[in-house]
DNA sequence: AACATTGACAACCGCGTATTA
DNA sequence: GTAATACGCGGTTGTCAATGT
């Protein structure tokens, strides 16, 4: 017995958007706005759609504000290695890229970016705890009944924490928290030139790649604790998505012109800064 | 000119997770 | 506490225009 299906298929209309469609859409969602439900959505707003279709044609084209031109080299670079550190995580990686979709990254990523890095011998490796995640998720066997049990007793666990979180007012507190959780990863940029010290030994190829020199040795010999300090910098780059998946968060500090007079504006600003530094100086280690 | 191939991107589908009854 | 429902994500497919033969 599978699932249900989102909407009944009967007398529903399939494939390209039409004008009129669009129109529709914007025009209900320009009234009503995006929170009243996408399953009931096309029946009010007069659209021969599935509620999913609605959400997907709304989100990837005709929201304001998506830049459909094309990807530049920074935006590439950036894709790059959050690919290398996040996995096909495509709608964590569009959340740093403003203006870009899950999707449309998603594409440029499977027809274009990737075909260009292996052409340049510069394809790119995920960070082992991704890609262990992307194991555990193939070899998982589909029994939704015990798994409905078992997300059940979960949800449980987050609710609580989330409800957590939520109760603290200040955001201070919230990173101080956070960072506190995770062991021995107090001081961020200690540990980011700590890592740049284990580093020292190697250095970065033009394609990306990175190679040993002179104290190739030591760097053979410490290869558990190299991996002690990339689990520790892939853990708080964890903890700072999180962070930075707050609504307050989204967008780089020169995007969001209302925080410049808000006092949490310097925090995020190090936080944000913080955190693409960790992408660069590490992404290639990974 | 006709057909085949390729590339880009829009859209669909199934699944996991969150929320609600 | 549980099952049903809704939402969002990632993988995949479909479509169409551009290009090659």
């Amino acid at each position: 017995m599978g699932r249900k299906p989102c909407c009944s298929k009967e007398g529903l209309k399939k494939g390209s958007w039409t004008k009129k469609e669009d129109l529709l859409l914007t025009e209900y969602i320009k009234d009503y706005g995006e929170g009243t439900g996408w399953r009931s959505l096309p029946k009010k707003a007069g659209l021969l759609r599935c509620g999913k279709s609605c959400r997907l044609r709304w989100v990837n084209y005709l929201k304001p504000g998506l830049n459909r031109g094309t990807f530049t080299s920074e935006e590439d670079d950036l894709i790059v290695r959050l690919y290398t550190l996040l996995g096909s995580r495509w709608s964590l990686i569009a959340g740093r890229i403003p203006g870009r979709t899950d999707n449309d990254i998603k594409n440029y990523w499977n027809t274009s970016l990737l075909k260009k890095l292996k052409a340049q011998g510069n394809e790119p490796r995920i960070h082992k705890s991704q890609a262990k995640k992307r194991r555990r998720k193939k070899e998982k066997p589909n029994v939704s009944s015990q798994i409905n049990r078992k997300n059940n007793d979960e949800n449980k666990t987050r609710r609580k924490k989330k409800v957590k979180i939520v109760e603290k007012h200040n955001i201070e507190d919230e990173v101080a928290t956070k960072i506190e959780e995770q062991p021995h990863t107090q001081d961020f940029a200690q540990a980011v030139s700590d890592n740049n010290h284990n580093f020292t030994s190697s250095s970065s190829n033009q394609d990306g790649t990175s190679s040993a020199t002179s104290t190739s040795e030591i760097h053979s010999s410490s290869q558990n604790i190299e991996d002690q300090n990339q689990d520790q910098i892939f853990e708080k780059l964890q903890v700072m998505d999180e962070l930075l998946l707050n609504d307050n968060f989204l967008f780089p500090p020169e995007k969001c012109i209302e925080f410049n007079n808000n006092e949490n504006h310097m925090l995020f600003e190090e936080v944000y800064e913080e955190y693409f530094q960790l992408v660069y100086e590490n992404s290639c280690h990974f």
